[in-house]
DNA sequence: CAGAATCGGTTGTCGCGACAACCATCATAA
DNA sequence: TTATGATGGTTGTCGCGACAACCGATTCTG
């Protein structure tokens, strides 16, 4: 356990790292909050379940994607059932299992906070940073998520199916916007 | 309001960061708990203070470079004085002042957990990048400050006096480890 | 030197996430 | 078949953070 000390250069980047930490995801979702009344997560969810088949996925399936332990996607998913955001049903394959699907409110909910969550980003993240940048933070981000998410559970989502658009779930195609 | 949707380059490199921001926290947080009891924001608590003059801050100034506001910042001293981790005491100059201090058991507590926090950031953060990557990061991260902390008042913390010790609070040179 | 506004901090309530306990279902093997 | 263990989910309790309400001390204003 002999870890040697952090030198000047990689203190400057830990503790930036550490502050970003700490600041992005509370700018996110009191955004997400006050325009749109959800939260990040709930957004996250909301838009996970609008990429998947049918728009349903299980449980399970969901909290992996969403990097939600299971209790925790329970509640969250409870509670977005009674605003009618999802709805849940028995899986028919296998009756342990349940299946969360997004429902027509929570379509709604999602296109109209879409907008100004991608002005959010925008805003603090993507905006800041040169296109040079924005490429380096992303194997950087490839980098340490071979650590914190070897399975790839989290990042996959998106870039599997190799689409221009992600977690940002959609609207704006399809039947939306009459575009 | 009509702000461009996330081209594909810049969708990889939010949802990447997306996922460091969900699990990297957590990771922290967790090999703390497990190890030395406290959670990463009381080890940065311990650790502001620590390299505060006198060991000693006022609850205004504390709240401010660990970025929490002033009730939470209230709540986590409680408990911490509880264990005796930290001190509190009415500031002499301004009545309606309180000062927190780093008790002995903080400080020990603090040099104990010292060594394998900066082993998890190594572990999860700095080892899994080129050094070229970590100046990368270290400029991302001022680029991102610049938005979502102006002010200065979480990054400015250590790079102020220009040590090349940091958020980690200089146990490893002093009185610990013989070195 | 009143009185008002402001500052510094604490306390109370509420909502969310972690963890553990629990129940039901499916898979496996004797 | 029935035990055994694993899988999929839900529920209950606890601890922490956000927000609002509050109080004493201080500064500002006339």
């Amino acid at each position: 356990m002999d870890t040697p000390w952090l030198d000047r250069r990689q203190l400057r980047a830990w503790i930036r790292l550490r502050a970003v930490l700490e600041l992005l995801p509370g700018a996110l979702d009191a955004q997400l909050r006050r325009d749109s009344d959800i939260t990040e997560f709930e957004y996250f969810v909301l838009a996970v379940l609008s990429e998947a088949p049918e728009r349903t996925l299980r449980m399970t399936e969901l909290a992996a994607r969403t990097n939600a332990t299971l209790p925790r996607l329970s509640h969250v998913v409870t509670r977005m059932e009674r605003r009618e955001l999802v709805e849940r049903f028995p899986c028919p394959e296998d009756r342990r299992a349940t299946n969360a699907r997004l429902a027509r409110t929570g379509w709604d909910t999602l296109r109209r906070a879409a907008p100004g969550h991608v002005a959010t980003v925008r805003h603090n993240v993507i905006d800041t940073l040169t296109d040079e940048q924005v490429d380096q933070l992303a194997d950087i981000g490839d980098a340490l998520l071979a650590r914190l998410d070897p399975a790839g559970t989290m990042s996959a989502i998106y870039t599997r199916h190799d689409r221009p658009d992600g977690e940002e779930p959609d609207p704006g195609r399809g039947s939306a916007d009459g575009a």
